[in-house]
DNA sequence: CACAGTACGCTATAACATAACATCAGCATA
DNA sequence: TATGCTGATGTTATGTTATAGCGTACTGTG
């Protein structure tokens, strides 16, 4: 699922709108990660990034790059998946952070992003009757896809 | 939760018994690496492991500590909190993988396990219309718990 | 014993992440 | 314009987590 350079530009275009109207300044820099993490179109690690950064404007270090995803996942322009040591865009631009689940092929690396209220109300469940205060849900399920379970027949009595 | 020294060596023994069912070799690197994780009682990183199997049997290299995980992971005796690179006991010794979800505490870091069906189902609802096919689900939810609520304060109106 | 399979020792390095401090840009205001 | 504040960036260094690769030793089986 690789964008277009035209739905590229119209993403970029609402984070900045996003950005603006709360007053977050999507600098240069922090605008150049978010296009190399929506072009990436799958999960991408920090350092593939900083390699990119660095093709493109010459310069940057590792906290160059940690510090522009800081502020991206800050917005909710992009993803952390914990599983992976990687980031993804936000396919929703709401231009918040959100709960979100995350199914990922352990065969092609695909990641596909859900926002199902049912997952959150089920975790919600089992957090409020302990009096727990829930911040952030990471919910990452790792498989494999139907495209890579037709390929290569594997056993679909998933656990 | 601190297990007592008796909790702890019967844990320890129902381990070993698992394993010899199936024939998988709880060795004495393993057994002490388990026996860190349960006493650590809190999620536990590899390289504290890996200072704690030095100071009780003088060696160890990370390969050693990443090995002896890896083995816990694979008989169910250990999960890993991906959240926070580290490793927990698993309270229920069945003695075989299974699904989890965590409540993570940010302020004391305790780390609380749960096996709720109704998260699995939620999360099985979102896979099989896909067609992805589910080997492993991280549940990992952050926030506060109810004695770090209770002990400052904090919003109570959970998102 | 010979063999196969598994576990372990060890070196090195990869991959991911942050601390700490200096500098600079933008903006409000005296 | 000068001053000072704030937030963003540059830079160096280091901390933390994880694995590749290869050789050796152990363990059970025929």
């Amino acid at each position: 699922m690789i964008a277009t350079s035209a739905d590229l530009e119209e993403r970029l275009v609402r984070a900045e709108t996003a950005c603006a109207q709360r007053g977050a300044r999507l600098t240069e820099i922090r605008r150049t990660v978010l296009e190399l993490v929506l072009q990436a179109g799958e999960p991408i690690g920090a350092y593939a990034l900083l390699d990119r950064l660095r093709d493109r404007t010459g310069q940057g270090k590792p906290p160059t790059v940690y510090r522009a995803l800081d502020f991206l996942l800050a917005q909710g322009l992009i993803h952390r998946v914990e599983r992976l040591n990687a980031f993804v865009g936000c396919h929703d631009e709401a231009g918040h952070p959100h709960p979100v689940q995350f199914l990922i092929c352990g065969e092609c690396g695909s990641v596909s992003e859900f926002e199902d209220v049912a997952v959150g109300l089920a975790i919600s469940n089992i957090a409020q009757p302990k009096g727990f205060v829930i911040r952030q849900a990471f919910v990452e399920v790792e498989g494999v896809c139907a495209e890579c379970v037709g390929a290569s027949g594997h056993d679909t009595s998933g656990v």
